[in-house]
This record gives structure tokens, C-alpha cells and sequence, in this order.
DNA sequence: CCGACACATGTGATCGCTAACATCTCGGTC
DNA sequence: GACCGAGATGTTAGCGATCACATGTGTCGG
């Protein structure tokens, strides 16, 4: 019996010392109706007492389910999905749920599967990838159909449950404020051409050029980082013809700022500049940055809903939801010398 | 039976098919020595045959142990945390374990409290805590003593398994090579006053500077903001006796960058910045920014290590590591004009 | 007054696995 | 030839909770 204390306690101790059976602690803990109120409180005190937590593995042994969700990202620090990922956690704690991250580094068919196969190792409730381009898409088509999932930023052409940052109505809404400030046209510093997301800020670039009927440059591709901006915009800093650019997201915006600034282009004296996401040093670019802002609160609480419906109801849905970005008007923008 | 066939192939199941006890199977699983080579290979056949993957759920509740390691990390998307976050689910992955993080929202006894709690209730294997300020470490004494837990950045004076940047030999070189440079003293913008990171850098700072008998100027306070290195900025630059500055992260560095162009005060020219962190960007900024760059991942692994290390020995340790940075020279420093 | 139904609580089996203990066989040594 | 120990495998119990079913009591309506 020594050494039988030394174990967590378990519901027949709260039982005994409530002097009920180990069922009506059930009831309790499950806040069963007819359970006499006295019979209640007296549990309660006894679980109180002994410190008693419920054994979460006994409780899945038994249900076949866990309080676990799974989420599949790509090793990463991109203030976009760092940012999605935390408010997921934040969101998924106050729901009752532990969030388990797999990692994957490149988003291929075979890593995805495999973080997929490890979270349902797991038997997590369900999952969320966030998969941002083809592959990663395409990964899910081996996910067993009886599996809660949820894909955020993802193919917005295919016919599963999806969230997702209105790329393209951001993208519109960034591209309009430079034409409105007088610019004859927009260049595009795009991320990468498989992603979803440049996809869509791609397609709203293009559709707020076409609706003045502004000529629509090629896009100059790129990936999302400072780098790439940089190397893009060494490139639009020697075009006199150039000045306004959207760039799919502020670390890009912030390489073409660098190359504008190298080659003697001001900002927004000469060029005007755009970025996307927001990061939190945007207003302290030189100059500040004007921006679109996602909110990433949202779209982790749009998931967490639409995955959680899919656990309750125990099947699939193919419902999507977007959440719209705002533009951050800073001191990048100006009207054309 | 028909029932019966959709739910998962249990051990039974296995042994049923492979013609052995569910004890042999177990034995296969667990590569317990004393099987037939000829029993193990059928047994394996059958786990293939059948897609068996074992019940974590029962095996949690026999064994009292689960594959889950906790982690409690404030809710941010500062690129230290962020990146030492990211390192540290892969380094785990990597380990076989499912990493739930317990995000708090401020750094305080009571929301720290919470998360272990939480991380309880899903009966970790242990925990890991970024406890970068006191209030964080205070709250760890609340931990149980029996609990495996390891701090990644906390209060170097606790006698508590402990892992960190070397913070102060970081700031040490830092400061070193700007006084190298040829600058009679540096400056220094710290981060918030009670995280230990800054305290660390502080004084790497303020050794460096007593080690050539140089002038320790006043610490401008701030926090990790770029909105703060701007402020904190705006003051060094009306000083013409500033010459050299050491900011306590890229991001403060970034916002002195700002502040300083904005004053026409040209840097390297008229003044030296570093900082510390070396985001993806710094390369990026104007100029390209000299920095100190800590390894995440090698954080991670030594995390990782010390945690895993008293889950085996089921005992408490007192060890702790520290890793060390490296300099990373851009453009951001010259001799004084 | 009796039977039916609702309320309140209890009993026992089971989920899937591990560990302790049991059983059988074979080979080596005395 | 007998005995002992090691190898190989099997049997049983139990971890802690939930669920299905059981039991007892009280109230209300016929």
C-alpha cells in the first residue's frame, strides 16, 4: 500500500474516499445529468483533495480518441507561417486541445506522408497541414479519408477543407493604392511559383492592373526572401520606367528597398513600394513600409472551427473560408516624380 | 465480426495471423532478445500485412510514460524563440517524441503555471521551458521535483538543467570588433532589462569594454522592438560623440539604422551598428548588418540531449550547457569618420 | 393499491498493451 | 541417465477509464 501512494491517484481512489463508485466520479468529471447535487460536491472535494487528474490515455485506450491535433509545417522561421502556427497553438490550448507540430524540411509526397503516418502514431483527433504549394497539396491525396484534416493556404482549386488569407483581394487592394497614387503600372516581385499564396497575390495583381486597363509587366520571379527581393530589384533599380512595385511579401519588399537605395532610386521619391504580411520591423524600413496585413488570429480560429467540426460530426466536409487582409498605409508610397 | 474488422488491427490481431502469442509480438516490437529468427520475421510479416501501428494510448497507460515532450514558450514571433522553437520540434522528431507546445501569453507564475499544468494533464515525458526572464524562471520552483525539465535561455544562476546561447561571449566579440575598428567606446541598446539574454549581453558589453579601459556609457534600456531600437536611436543620433553601437538584437538594430538616416547620420560612415540574432534579412538592411548569430540548432540538439538524459535516468540534474555564437561581418562597420 | 417510469447510483467487462510468472524443450555436464 | 540451466514461447493480471447494463427507490396516474 506504501508503495501503491506513490502512484497519481486514480478515480477509485476519489471513489473511496467519496465514498461513490468509480462510475458516478465518471459522471461527474463528464458532467452527467441525475447525479444528485450532495453526491456532487462531495466527488468534487475528494478529487480536490487528492490532487486526482484524469488519465488521458486510459480515457483514448477506451474512446479511441485523443485532445491532440496535429499540425504538418515545413521547418521554417517565415513570419508567415511562425505567425499562423502560433496563433493555431494559442487557439488550439484554449479549446482543450495539445498541438504536436510535425516538421518537415522540403514539402515533398514522402515527407508530408510521413509526418501524416507520425501523427497518427499519434491518433491525433486531426490534422492541419499547412501547404503552401503543389507537393505539399498533392501529399494529402494519400491522407485516409476518415481523418479529420484541414489545409491552410492551400490548392484553393481542390475539394477539401481549406483556410485561407484572401491572397488575391490583398493583392488587389496593394496594387490599387499604388495606381490611385498616380503610377501607370505595377511591377510584381512574386514569391515563389509554386506557392498558393504568390499564386493568388500574383492573380490580384494582375486583376487590379486589368481593371484600369494598365499595362500588366511581367512578373519577376522570385522566392520570399530579402535575397531574392534584392536580386529583383537590382534588376527593376536600373529600369527608369519603374516606379511602383508590389512585392509578395516585406522581406522581399525589403531586398528591393536595399537595391533601390544601392542604385540611387528613393524611396518613394522615385519608386513607391509595397510588401505583404506585416512584419513587425515594417515600420522601421527605410522607408516605414506600406504593407498588407493578414490576420493570422483569425485564420487559426477559422481552422481550429473547421477542423473541429469535422470531429464532431466524424465526417469530412469541403467547406472553405477566407479572411481578408488590410492595407497598412506607412511612407513607401507616393506619387511618381 | 464484421464490427470488429474496422476498428485498427490490434496486437491480437498480429499474433493471431502470424500464429504466436500477443506477448511474442510484443517482444518483436520491442526487440526483446530470445526470439526465433523464423518467429520474428512472420511476426513482422503480419505487422506489414496488417498496417498494425501500436496503441500509444495503451502502451502510456501500462508503462505510465508517453512519447510527448512539453514545451512552454511565450506567444511570439520574436526570431530567436521562433527559431529555436522550429529546431527543437525537428530535433525531437528526429528522436521519436511529439512535441506539444503550451503557448502563454505573458511570461508570468500564473500563466507558466498553467501551461505545465496542461502539459500534465497530457502526462509528458518532460518539459522544456524558454523562460527568458525572472518571472518565468520563478515560476519554474513550482514545477515537481521528479518532473524531467530543462530551461533554454533562463536565469544562469539557478541550479537548474539549463541550456543557452553564451550570450555574453557573443556581446563580448561584438563589442570587440567595433572597438577593434577603431572606436574609443561603444554604446549599447539592451533588450527588455529582465530577460537574462540581455542581462547576458549586457554584460559581454560592458567586459569588453573594461578589458581595453574604454568608456562604459550609459545603457540605453529598450525592448526586443524595432519600435524601441528606433527611439532608443533617435536619442544616440542627435550625440555626435556616438560613433559605435551594439544593439541587443538585429531588430533594435534595424530601428537605430532608421533613426539614424533619418538624423543624416550615415552609417558605417558616421556610425558603427551591430546586432545580434542575424536574421535571414540582416543582409538585407541598409547597409548590410554586422551581426552576431547564434546556433538554434545546436541549442535544440543540447535541449534535447539534457532532457532525454534524466527521463532514462529518472533522476534530476544540475548540468547545463552553453553554445557559443559567431560574428558575422557585413557592412555596417567602419572606422569612425 | 399497484404498476410504470424516471432518477440515482452501482457492477462488471473491455479497450490494447506490458510485465510477471509459467511452461516446455533441448543441450550439456556429472 | 538424470538433472539443471538457458532459450523460446505462452498465460494471466492489471493499468485507468468508459460504456452497457443492472439495481433500487420514489412518485404519479390509473
Amino acid at each position: 500500500m506504501d508503495q501503491k501512494t506513490q502512484r497519481d491517484p486514480a478515480m477509485t481512489d476519489v471513489a473511496r474516499l467519496a465514498g461513490v463508485s468509480h462510475q458516478t466520479v465518471s459522471r461527474v468529471l463528464n458532467d452527467h445529468p441525475n447525479v444528485r447535487e450532495q453526491t456532487r460536491l462531495r466527488v468534487r472535494a475528494a478529487i480536490k483533495e487528492l490532487g486526482y487528474r484524469p488519465n488521458r490515455a486510459a480515457r483514448a485506450l477506451v474512446t479511441g480518441k485523443t485532445q491532440l491535433i496535429g499540425v504538418v509545417a515545413q521547418n521554417s522561421t517565415l513570419y508567415g507561417p511562425a505567425s499562423l502556427l502560433s496563433a493555431f497553438e494559442e487557439a488550439a490550448g484554449e479549446a482543450g486541445f495539445a498541438v504536436s507540430v510535425g516538421r518537415v524540411k522540403v514539402l515533398d509526397r514522402e515527407s508530408i506522408a510521413a509526418a501524416v503516418e507520425r501523427h497518427r502514431d499519434q491518433r491525433v483527433a486531426g490534422i492541419v497541414v499547412i501547404a503552401p504549394n503543389a507537393s505539399a497539396a498533392d501529399a494529402l491525396a494519400d491522407v485516409p479519408a476518415g481523418l479529420p484534416l484541414v489545409t491552410v493556404d492551400g490548392d484553393p482549386d481542390r475539394r477539401t477543407p481549406l483556410v485561407t488569407v484572401d491572397q488575391a483581394a490583398g493583392a488587389y487592394e496593394a496594387t490599387t493604392h499604388l495606381l490611385e497614387a498616380g503610377h501607370q503600372t505595377v511591377w510584381h516581385v512574386s514569391g515563389p511559383q509554386d506557392w498558393f499564396d504568390a499564386a493568388g497575390r500574383v492573380e490580384g495583381w494582375r486583376r487590379a492592373l486589368e481593371a484600369v486597363s494598365a499595362e500588366v509587366p511581367p512578373v519577376v520571379a522570385a522566392d520570399w526572401s530579402a535575397a531574392a527581393g534584392y536580386k529583383a530589384g537590382q534588376m527593376l533599380a536600373r529600369m527608369p520606367e519603374v516606379t511602383a512595385v508590389f512585392a509578395s511579401n516585406d522581406h522581399l519588399a525589403l531586398g528591393v528597398l536595399r537595391a533601390m537605395h544601392e542604385r540611387g532610386r528613393r524611396v518613394p521619391h522615385d519608386v513607391s513600394v509595397v510588401g505583404f504580411d506585416d512584419v513587425p520591423e515594417a515600420a522601421y524600413f527605410i522607408p516605414p513600409l506600406t504593407t498588407v496585413r493578414p490576420d493570422f488570429a483569425a485564420v487559426a480560429r477559422e481552422t481550429l472551427g473547421l477542423l473541429l467540426e469535422q470531429v464532431v460530426e466524424g465526417e469530412s466536409t469541403t467547406s472553405r473560408r477566407t479572411v481578408a487582409p488590410v492595407l497598412v498605409r506607412r511612407e513607401s508610397v507616393a506619387f511618381p516624380a
